[in-house]
Order: C-alpha cells, then structure tokens, then sequence
DNA sequence: ACCGAACCGTAACGTACGGTACGGCATCAG
DNA sequence: CTGATGCCGTACCGTACGTTACGGTTCGGT
C-alpha cells in the first residue's frame, strides 16, 4: 500500500473500461452478493487481478467505487417551483415516491444496500455513509424544496421540513425496504407502485395539506 | 455432519449454559457483527468450539439459534378488545409505536437485523426469514386485532387492515431503522420516541379515525 | 522495427477461519 | 473406587480468498 489510492478517488470519474469492470461487479453483486471474490470479479470482467488492485487498490476500494458509480447513474427531474398549485404538486410528490419505490425495489438497490448494511456492522462504515448520503438524504434535498414551495403556495402546511419529509419517505416506503432486504419475495407490479404512490401522496396531502385554500390573497 | 441438528432445533429450548452462549453470541454480534468467529464465541462463553458444533451444528446453527433465542425474548402485551373507547386505543396504539422504536434502535436489534440481511443475500435466507416473522409480521399479528377492535368500536375506518398497519408502520417507522442499519448514528432519547410514537399516533388517527364519532346509537 | 507501458491469465503466498481430534478434569452412577 | 459421560482448552487440518508476483501479449509512440 498506499497511494495507489488509484486516479478515481478524486477528480474524473472511471475511465469507459473501469465502468465495464464496476457494472461487472454490480452484476455479480446481485448475483453473489457480498461473497463475489476478487477472482469472480477478474474473470466476469475479463480484467486480471493485478489491474483490479492497481486501479481500485484493494476489495473495500472496488466496493467503494462501485457504489459511487451506481449512485452516480440514478438522475433526478428537478421541479420547477413556479406556477406550483395542487394539481402539479401532487404530480410532483406522486413521481417522487414511484421513483422512489422503483429504486428501492429494484435488484440493484437492494444488493447496495445489503453489502453496505453489512459494512456498516464492521468498520468499514464508508459503504453504507455513501448509500445514506446518496439515497435517502438525496432524495431529502431534492424534495424538500418542492415541499417548501407548496407551503409558499399555500397549499401545504407544517412547521419543519425536514420532519415533513420524514413523514412522506414513511407513507412512502412503510415496510417496503426492510422486508426486501430481509429476503422477502414481494411483488411490485407497475400498477402496484404507481397505486402506492397516488395512496401515499394523498395520505400526505391529508396530513398536511392546507385546510384553509391557497393564500393567494 | 449432520443429523447433530441438536436439541434446538425442535422440541424445548435452550438450556441454561445454552442459553448463556447464546447470550454471549448476542453481545459478540452486537460488538463485531457478522464478522464473528466460532473461536471467539467460544473463548467469550467461556466453552469448547466443540461444545459449539455439537449443540448448534454449525456456523448459522449457532446464529439462527441466537436469533431465535433473543426473538423468543421479546414479550408483548396484548390488548383487551372490549371497552374500547378513543382515549385506549390511542394510548395502545402510542404503546405500539414507542415499543417498537424502542425495539429496531436498540443495539441488538440493529445486529441481529444486519446478519440477517447479510444471510438474505446468500442462499442462507433463514435467518432474514426468522427475524421478519418475529418482527414485523409479529407486530402486524398482534396490531390487526386492535386496529380491528377500533373498527368494531366505531373509532376506526379502513378497508383493510393490513394496508392500515403497513401505514401505521410507515408513520412509526419512518426512515430510522434504514438509517440506523446503515450506520447513521441517531440520537433516540426517551422523550423523543415517545414523542414519536405520539405523533405517529395522531398522524395515524387523523388519516383512519372515523369521523362520524362512534357508531354507538 | 523497436521500446515501454498497460494489461491479461495464471500461479503462488500468507492467513484467517470453519470444522475436527485429542488429552485432561470434573461429576455422577454403580 | 471405577468407569462413563460431558465439557474445557488447545492443537491441528483443509480450504477459501485477498493479495502479490510473473510471463506473455497487445498497442501506441518514435
């Protein structure tokens, strides 16, 4: 060791053939989950071992880079927040939560968010810090604004945001994740997720939307 | 191997001194997490790998008994379905609530949750398996009756009562357990889950409570 | 055509750990 | 007292895997 930290620690992200090699492992992840071996790695990849730690310095590194580029992959519709009214925030807040329950559900997630809750357990805390900041608190600073625009508009109504937005990740996601981590087969039909997302968003609209109208006046 | 499936696996439960390993695999899990090996286990619990392998099989043996040992730890209490008016029911289901914060922030649900969902990636689903029967579906079993006897009473109004609870879930719940999995360090005071549970509770009500006051004429 | 860099494939090394075997000690039945 | 049983402590074995080393090949630059 060291500093063969590799050139994707800072600056640009990999190369076209690191990508090849990290969605490699992203399959092999789903596929293996944590137990894939540097050997595996090598061989779906068609790379050697020796570029593997020359470019991602040891398995934490390649792990760690393969977070960062599926986090990287998942882009977001921001929300314009002018001319916002009822109609287009629950279109907005409908579209973040299927999103969202896409995400979470999705095979990819899932393996993510399992090796980096079993990091989590040991030191390595680095994997599941990643996944935290580019899941769950993404989507907090993405949605937070929009939540604070309807407030501005009117249309909705509490005091903290952040706490508002805990509540909707909530309706949103209720046991969803857990229980796919946990290994339970659930079926998310489009219909499913997209029925989900209406139930959640006029459950927070319920909660907190304005009982007095628009302030518009 | 192999039909040294111990004495565990049906019939009473652990003995004494078993009972004792299994205690110390809890607080080893909790202090390494998966990363736990049988001869540490042994020299905490003061005992022979052998001993080991011959009450428990093997490896995961020996933890889907610990999971099973320390669900086998969690008591309930269960509600009493007549005389419901709102004030009870709001008070069990805030019971439910702090309870249950309590149980998935503590140390030891947050390890046993995390091996668990590191199994789930393996083919060794079991013991993912066992820690979502006792843990939310446990939950959903004992919550369906109360919900159902505020229905009955006239305080409740919901179609079905599965989606009531995974909302109720959803509202008690929130994003703590995925944060805490993944490493997050959150502070949960006393005061602030009962002041969650409180919230959750009222949040639960406003969306399910009947709002023609209780069917009582 | 030649050189070096980058990389592939494979072999080799070191270690950690699951699982097993064995020698002592304590307890208990007879 | 003696033999059997159950368990502790420890040494041991086999293997899997992370990591390193090395020979051979491709390729861009000169």
């Amino acid at each position: 060791m060291l500093q063969a930290v590799s050139e994707m620690m800072e600056g640009e992200g990999p190369t076209a053939r690191q990508q090849d090699v990290l969605d490699a492992v992203l399959r092999l992840l789903v596929e293996e989950g944590d137990r894939l071996t540097m050997a595996a790695v090598a061989r779906r990849a068609s790379c050697s071992k020796e570029t593997l730690y020359k470019w991602f310095g040891d398995r934490d590194g390649l792990l760690t880079a393969t977070v960062q580029w599926q986090a990287a992959k998942v882009r977001v519709t921001p929300v314009d927040r002018k001319g916002l009214d009822l109609a287009a925030l629950t279109a907005s807040l409908e579209r973040f939560a299927s999103d969202w329950l896409r995400v979470i559900s999705s095979d990819t997630s899932i393996a993510l968010n399992r090796v980096a809750v079993g990091h989590a357990g040991s030191d390595k805390r680095d994997l599941g810090a990643i996944v935290l900041e580019r899941g769950r608190f993404a989507l907090g600073r993405r949605l937070k604004p929009v939540l604070e625009a309807g407030r501005e508009a009117g249309i909705l109504e509490f005091d903290d945001a952040e706490t508002a937005f805990r509540t909707f990740f909530g309706l949103v996601a209720r046991d969803v994740q857990i229980r796919l981590l946990l290994g339970d087969r659930i079926e998310l039909t489009e219909a499913e997720v997209d029925g989900d997302a209406v139930r959640a968003t006029q459950q927070f609209l319920a909660l907190h939307g304005a009982k007095t109208g628009p302030k518009a006046l």
